[in-house]
DNA sequence: GCAAATTTGGACAGCGCTATCCTAAATGTG
DNA sequence: CACATTTAGGATAGCGCTGTCCAAATTTGC
């Protein structure tokens, strides 16, 4: 290695250190820009508090010109807050938390606000660990599907203080805020339905025993045992994931176990769309020996042979409604209704 | 209001602005719990410099006991790097890229990297000013679907300095980085087992018209002009989204029209499920009187009646190789190579 | 055995932004 | 007109972490 002798070691041979990462511009370059302090340009361009109308314009046009955009860790680490928001949801390979997570996205986006979407399997360890994860990232606010979780997962919720709004499910004890429906009322409004058009041998078929799924499973035999034809041996609980494949398969398994069945409340459309197609390859006549209902109308439903008889769950409406109260918390504004209740709609087709 | 007369005005009243907002142990805590500098633990931490194991162990222990979580936006404004990736997808909608979005997530998420998804709608706009938002935050990654940008776009991920890897096509460019398959040889392929089985009035039935399927437009017209049989009237491209409904729809009208048509490509596996239907629900024996085919092979294609004959992509393990590509250009390392053509595998099913 | 090269702990100075307090000017009040 | 009150710009001091340079301790080389 060669050195230039005249160039004596003792004398620093860096720049006094100039670590400006990027050549983005900063606020800094903006207010000198615009002949303001930098304070005064924070504000001008957030509007947090007043600044003369003539300021705030000149910051905005330095701001413009220089392409500013602030830089989102130095705000957060200044302010205590980010713009991130955590969507915790069950699955994404299930339609209705797409939608909903769609839903979500599209009201929080314009707002400001990133959606950080984390994926819990429906195992209350992942939920823990993402919780804990994302809970670092100090986000604004929080959306989690359905309430039950663990007991260090709500520790975890509470001790941050950061807003939360639970989805899809309505929600009993005050002071905690969701948006949702009642998954109890509306599978018992569907298995009446059934009742009605005659059928007493109903079978509930269902998969991925989630929470909501299990609630289903009350409204089925809150109906039925009102109307005094509860056969618990009607029950097909299967933990595994739905599909259609996982509905073919289960209908035929009940077909054959129980002959008599005349009708099938699926606890999904995934699942009903399978046993429709199952039906259709075994020649079992829909709905004249026996009739399908699904859950939740999901797409294809309505192009099913026969179209299939469902409950029409609001998941775009709770996802929308959800991220409102959220927005409203995170800005500390009161919100009228800590619970929201979207209800459902059964959408009766030919299958039933 | 009331002031003490023994508390003289010029002394301040305050304490020396103590803004420690969060309860949270820093890294100064965890340091003069483990009898070090800041420095040292943060380096014992990362392991970013050799670090007397010793004091590791120490380190470790007290921000253990802490329960110390780095703060990812002071990490991020002293570094001048992030742990965000951000994965720009078009559509939710569509099975496809939720399946690629899960499969990326599952990836990164152990590696400490928190994805951020945007959903483009296929429109260059929205992609920009996605893009713009997310570059702000200085993401460690970056995910896009496709090579289709604007010129704004490649501008602004070329001047951001971010890694980047292009998803589901094969890249042409070198120097670029992307993980996919060629989706014309797919479509190729699919229409040569076509015209194998005889079959020489074959349509190419497509919506939601982006350049992938415009690609497998390409193939289709390349097996077909070798084969001297291509009929531009049997091409059928419709820019709504797709759906099972608009597939049947299009069978319909094109049935209609063009009444000699002996195969259907579907340009994806949701159209295909609903033309399927529709020719069930028209009696149109499948595939005796037309072949059908889709691309994809989503979930429940092999449901169907007759199950169905298509391309299958392997998204997921797209996802996973970008992902991990992505994860080594983040981190500094040489990838073996820029592009990874993963192909595909034709599913011959009954209804072909 | 002594100079050169290699560790490894630490001091320091920010990264870019905002909360807090201060102060001077503008406004209101009797 | 003297005084209290409001309004709005600015100085200051961090938020919690890491890049950079330094220096003391240790190892290596001949």
């Amino acid at each position: 290695m060669v050195r230039i002798a005249s160039k004596p070691m003792h004398t620093p041979l860096y720049t006094p250190l100039r670590r400006r990462a990027t050549g983005r511009a900063t606020l800094a370059d903006v207010a000198a820009a615009a002949g303001v302090s930098a304070i005064t340009a924070s504000r001008a361009l957030r509007g947090a508090r007043a600044v003369d109308p003539q300021l705030v314009d000149r910051v905005q046009v330095a701001a413009q010109q220089l392409g500013y955009v602030p830089d989102p860790a130095a705000r957060a680490l200044a302010s205590a807050r980010s713009t991130h928001v955590a969507v915790l949801i069950p699955l994404l390979s299930n339609a209705l938390f797409v939608e909903l997570l769609e839903a979500v996205q599209h009201t929080l986006a314009p707002a400001g606000y990133q959606t950080l979407m984390g994926i819990t399997h429906y195992q209350p360890a992942e939920e823990d660990a993402l919780l804990r994860s994302y809970l670092a990232h100090r986000p604004a606010g929080l959306l989690v599907t359905g309430l039950d979780r663990s007991a260090a997962a709500r520790q975890m919720i509470a001790a941050s203080g950061v807003p939360c709004v639970h989805l899809m499910e309505t929600v009993p004890a005050p002071g905690v805020y969701g948006v949702g429906l009642s998954q109890l009322d509306a599978a018992r409004t569907l298995t009446e339905h059934l009742l009605q058009r005659g059928r007493r041998r109903i079978a509930y078929v269902a998969g991925q025993l989630d929470p909501r799924v299990m609630q289903r499973a009350e409204g089925y035999r809150a109906a039925l045992r009102a109307a005094g034809c509860y056969d618990p041996q009607l029950e097909v609980l299967d933990p595994a994931p739905t599909s259609m494949a996982l509905g073919g398969r289960l209908l035929e398994d009940l077909l054959a176990r129980h002959p008599d069945v005349d009708a099938v409340f699926f606890c999904n459309d995934d699942l009903a769309q399978g046993g429709l197609l199952a039906a259709l390859r075994l020649q079992v006549a829909v709905p004249q020996r026996i009739a399908v209902v699904g859950f939740n109308d999901l797409a294809g439903s309505d192009q099913m042979l026969p179209p299939l008889t469902t409950i029409r769950t609001p998941r775009a409406e709770i996802g929308t409604q959800a991220a409102t109260m959220l927005l409203a918390l995170m800005r500390g504004e009161a919100v009228p209704r800590s619970t929201i209740d979207l209800g459902f709609e059964l959408v009766v087709r030919s299958s039933s």
